[in-house]
DNA sequence: AGCACGCCGACT
DNA sequence: GTCGGCGTGCTC
């Protein structure tokens, strides 16, 4: 058993396979399934995962491995497998599966680099090379290319004189700190503090200081807490009385914050019968996944963590995924409350060290919950026993790029391979798991009532056309100015949400309708007002903004859409005595600006809380009782059959931010098509109806979740390119489909043209085609082993975004 | 992805 | 004749 079974970090398709090494005879005891390794690969030398162990190798040459990266393995079992499971399911390299299952930072850096031969002085080099060699025996594959010297190193390279070595960093990367701790006995350290002289006084504090706490302390607070210097210590770790050692620390990022304990709340009768079955799963160690349905301030949360108690009871652990925006520390808090220092939380606001610290944390079984965004489902726990899936609707908790995975799918798949149960938690679930739940494979768990019986709050809507006509051209209806002054003059708070998406503001012509584009992606650029310019969101394309139109030269080209800061602009204009706190972006960009605004205005520190997206969810203030929603249709136009859908869920949760307390809540929804269903239901808060209307829109035309969907995007510099491989492609897939499939296509992507490569795409429809793996398969091993075609083949399997 | 190997055009 | 262009194919 001394050869491993490597997956190269070479995200290519002739390497999407394991490599056979040796292990050498020193690691033959240490290498396991699961760690990361350095291989030899060619002439450099590469991360790689072992998969496996094993007596014997088809391959007669072997190289050895250079030397494991890890002491203990970083995948489990079970991810291991899972990885494969990953792999195939989203049609993704194997590397990429496994970098998808761990933190950032353990993904390796590469450096390569010219050093002196052992046997070679500087002296013997060519004068040009004695100055960059100058103490020290390596440099930079960089600073030679910038320097240009690679080809004089080349040619010593070749005579032996010098070597190229290729160096992988992102080994261990713990943050250490110095510590101190007694070496001896407390009686030979009081014996000691006896025996020093008079003058010896402030060695005499350190001793009589580990007589009394001898356990070992970071050298920093010592010599704080004692007011005495790092010489000190010196003398007595000298005399052997005392000890330096590093030691590894967590960069907590909660560390100076405290957290009310919280005891579990007694449970009202519609929790607790919809906790009886979650409980029983638990107990009888069943996969079964629940969709709990609730609407909002239904007391969801608490289900959670009752749940997650009985799991920690029983020795076991938990995931709870929630959307990235709610990962608020309101949310945080809960958790943290409940379950103390047994939480970890994964989310993107933490910087790589801090991830990894929590992700060592859940590795070395210290903590028995994780909290985080989407991938946090890979947390490396090897004995679960409930994943939860807040807001489980959300559809960032699809990841867009490779692996494309749908966290709910690797949930349950986890949770298959660990007989627990899966809880996906919603006021307004996807139309899929509402579909499944309706079919029984999944099982309906509903909270019909908010806490307490809370009236949800009233919601009115209101048709912007007739504001229009009435001569309001503002975006704000008089309705809602009327509410808003009223909020103002009572001291409470309101809440403007800007459905921006789709929307942001661009530059046109008033006279003859021009539209500022990118020159490289065929979709229009977008206003900065920060920077004071335009900007591509796909290529990164910059250009000023112009004062006068390109095409017929009228003064009259301005920016459109309803971007915050107009709003913004326009707020201060009509009630300039109001306190606006703007979110978005630009305005949270900083790390824990976000938190920063959100405690500015639940201290009441502004009157209107102005955003986008992020601040649909997780806000819970008690004085907010005006929830206004500027423009509810501006992403129901996208070219996107779940548009509806998204509108409903996002009016649902937004109006459900008003009246959570003692205080009622009122909902404002502006509108331009107040006749959708998706915003009239939103308006009455009817989900049940709302999915009966949806689910038919969606057996017309053929579309989850009656039909899967699988979207092949193919890319090329020239359009005919792109057409014609589009048309083989679909014709190759249509060949080898049933006939119950539908193939549409090929047709130009949404966005037909990012980054001067035209984009086409032809979309399956289908409902069970075992052929189709194997035929999506063979299209990327024929297109991705052909770079020099030029075409670009993804493929995304249950795409989320049509684009 | 790198990198080496290899086979054709313009230079010391 | 060689230096170097980047097409092709391999990496245990």
């Amino acid at each position: 058993m001394n050869i491993a079974s490597v997956v190269v970090d070479v995200p290519a398709k002739q390497t999407d396979r394991s490599f056979d090494y040796l292990i050498p005879d020193e690691w033959l005891e240490i290498i396991q399934p699961g760690m990361r390794v350095i291989v030899p690969f060619g002439p450099r030398k590469i991360q790689g995962f072992v998969t496996e162990i094993k007596a014997e190798s088809e391959f007669k040459k072997l190289r050895e491995i250079s030397e494991p990266m890890d002491l203990e393995p970083v995948l489990n079992e079970e991810l291991l497998e899972l990885g494969n499971w990953l792999t195939e399911n989203t049609l993704c390299f194997k590397i990429y599966a496994y970098q998808a299952m761990l933190p950032a930072a353990l993904k390796a850096k590469y450096e390569k680099k010219v050093m002196l031969s052992s046997d070679i002085k500087v002296h013997e080099l060519p004068a040009q090379l004695h100055e960059v060699f100058y103490n020290k025996d390596t440099i930079t594959w960089d600073e030679a290319l910038k320097k240009g010297l690679v080809p004089i190193l080349q040619k010593e390279a070749s005579k032996g004189n010098l070597e190229v070595i290729y160096l992988v960093k992102g080994k261990l990367n713990k943050k250490k700190l110095k510590f101190v701790s007694p070496l001896r006995s407390i009686a030979d350290l009081e014996a000691e503090l006896n025996a020093l002289p008079q003058r010896a006084e402030k060695q005499k504090e350190v001793l009589r200081y580990f007589v009394l706490n001898p356990e070992p302390v970071e050298l920093r607070h010592l010599l704080a807490d004692l007011n005495i210097s790092a010489a000190t210590v010196k003398a007595l770790v000298e005399k052997e009385f005392l000890a330096e050692q590093f030691m590894e620390v967590y960069r907590d990022p909660y560390e100076n914050r405290t957290f009310t304990r919280t005891e579990p709340l007694p449970l009202t009768d519609d929790q607790q019968s919809a906790i009886v079955p979650i409980l029983a799963s638990i107990e009888n160690k069943l996969h079964e996944v629940f969709l709990l349905y609730g609407v909002t301030g239904s007391g969801k949360t608490e289900i959670y963590l009752q749940s997650i108690q009985d799991v920690i009871e029983k020795g076991r652990e938990a995931i709870v995924l929630v959307p990235e925006i709610a990962l608020t520390p309101q949310m945080v808090n809960r958790f943290k409350g409940r379950f103390g220092n047994l939480v970890a939380v994964l989310h993107s606001g933490l910087s790589a060290g801090e991830k990894y610290d929590e992700w060592r944390k859940i590795q070395r079984k210290e903590v028995k919950v994780v909290v985080g965004a989407r991938s946090a489902i890979f947390a490396p726990f090897e004995n679960l026993g409930i994943i939860i899936i807040d807001e489980e609707h959300e559809t960032s908790y699809k990841q867009e790029e490779m692996p494309r995975y749908h966290a709910r799918e690797v949930a349950i798949e986890r949770a298959q391979k660990n007989n627990c149960p899966v809880v996906l938690g919603s006021a307004t679930p996807a139309l899929e798991s509402f579909a499944r739940a309706q079919k029984g494979v999944y099982k309906l768990l509903s909270l019909p009532n908010r806490m307490n019986k809370r009236a949800l709050p009233a919601v009115e809507i209101i048709d912007m056309r007739e504001e229009l006509r009435a001569g309001n051209r503002s975006m704000f209806s008089r309705k809602l100015f009327e509410l808003l002054k009223e909020r103002i003059e009572r001291k409470e708070q309101t809440v403007l949400f800007l459905n921006k998406r789709g929307h942001s503001s661009f530059v046109m012509c008033r006279d003859c309708g021009y539209v500022m584009n990118c020159p490289n992606c065929d979709i229009s650029l977008t206003y900065h007002k920060v920077k004071e310019q335009m900007k591509c969101h796909y290529c990164g394309y910059e250009s000023f903004v112009p004062n006068q139109c390109p095409e017929c030269s009228s003064d009259y080209i301005r920016y459109f859409g309803t971007g915050t800061q107009k709003v913004e602009d326009e707020l201060g204009k009509i009630l300039p005595e109001a306190k606006v706190i703007r979110m978005d972006v630009d305005t949270t960009g900083k790390k824990g600006s976000h938190e920063r605004l959100l405690k500015e205005f639940h201290e009441g520190k502004a009157d209107i809380l102005l955003g986008t997206q992020m601040i649909a969810k997780g806000l819970d203030f008690p004085n907010i009782t005006l929830v206004g929603v500027l423009s509810a249709d501006t992403m129901l136009h996208l070219p996107d059959f779940r548009s509806s859908e998204k509108t409903f869920q996002l009016l649902t949760q937004v109006s459900g931010r008003a009246g959570r307390h003692e205080l009622p809540g009122e909902v404002i929804i502006q509108t331009y098509t107040p006749e959708h269903y998706s915003v009239e239901l939103a308006g009455t808060q009817d989900y049940d109806l709302f999915y009966n209307r949806e689910m038919m829109m969606r057996k017309a035309h053929h579309y989850p979740p009656f039909y899967y969907l699988a979207l092949i995007t193919i890319s090329h510099e020239q359009l005919m390119n792109v057409v014609s491989a589009t048309e083989k492609i679909a014709a190759f897939v249509r060949s080898r489909l049933s006939n119950h499939a539908v193939v549409l296509g090929p047709a130009a992507s949404p966005i037909p043209r990012i980054n001067n490569r035209y984009r086409y795409h032809c979309l399956i429809k289908y409902k069970r085609e075992p052929e189709l793996f194997k035929t999506l398969k063979t299209i990327l091993d024929q297109y991705q082993a052909d770079p020099k075609s030029g075409l670009l083949v993804s493929i995304d399997v249950n795409p989320f975004i049509l684009m």
